[in-house]
DNA sequence: CCGGATCCCCTGGGATACTG
DNA sequence: CAGTATCCCAGGGGATCCGG
């Protein structure tokens, strides 16, 4: 038994309207978001550390992606007034709390990636088959 | 104490490579799908009534999403063959298991949703005092 | 009723080059 | 070192019209 009917509370969460949901994943929901804040759980970094440690992210977008966290309090920006400058990245109270939902996703996803797979090729055999589908 | 350092397991969640979680993150994180599962949770619903309950969102744009969805194994559709058409699109049993996390998430951001406004009001105004933000 | 086809726009993401 | 400035492109999202 792994579902759950219900989900939306009994008159419906405010998923639509003002959506608080949409509000937090299309700013989280982007390319690397995610994946910035899972490297700076494991401790603070500065920015080329990151840059480094991610790998295919361009400077700009991770420059991007680290200003938008921090505008919505994930993460903390602070300069170390040094030569040459130092910045460090880390995260919030905010941010770190973030990381128990995080691990819900990362722990679904890996348990059910290989699902998703087979059904995309499942998907497109039935697809080169010609069916409508699932017919009743 | 919220956090909990120590997100990736020792040796690195394999987050960059094939990425899994992009690879779910990118289909779920659109600007609709958990929209549309959220409201398959509640009950199993024909094209049309899911384009009524969500409201401001374009057939086209439906359609594609609930494709994706299909595709990838989280919802099922299937052909009632009468006259006018049935098309009943309801949540497979992976989908059902995807509102675990979905909850969580929905969870959290309910609960920091105000946090994170008043985050973007402080960032607003630290930059209109023209700070260089935090400052060490 | 359930979409597909088409067209348009806008944003996110990337490459490159340049500064304090 | 830590970014910003520019330019570009692909894809997502929307509007509208048409077909089975």
């Amino acid at each position: 038994m792994t579902g759950s009917r219900g989900l939306l509370p009994p008159g419906g969460v405010d998923f639509n309207q003002p959506c608080v949901v949409r509000d937090v994943v299309d700013r989280v929901g982007d390319r690397w978001s995610m994946l910035v804040l899972a490297h700076l759980a494991d401790m603070p970094q500065r920015f080329n550390a990151l840059h480094r440690a991610i790998g295919d992210i361009s400077k700009q977008v991770l420059s991007r992606t680290l200003r938008r966290l921090e505008e919505d309090g994930f993460v903390s920006r602070t300069v170390h007034d040094v030569t040459p400058p130092q910045v460090e990245y880390a995260l919030t109270e905010m941010g770190s709390s973030f990381l128990e939902p995080l691990r819900a996703l990362i722990g679904w996803a890996e348990a059910h990636h290989q699902a998703i797979v087979v059904a995309r090729e499942n998907f497109g055999s039935a697809q080169k088959a010609g069916a409508t589908r699932t017919r009743a």
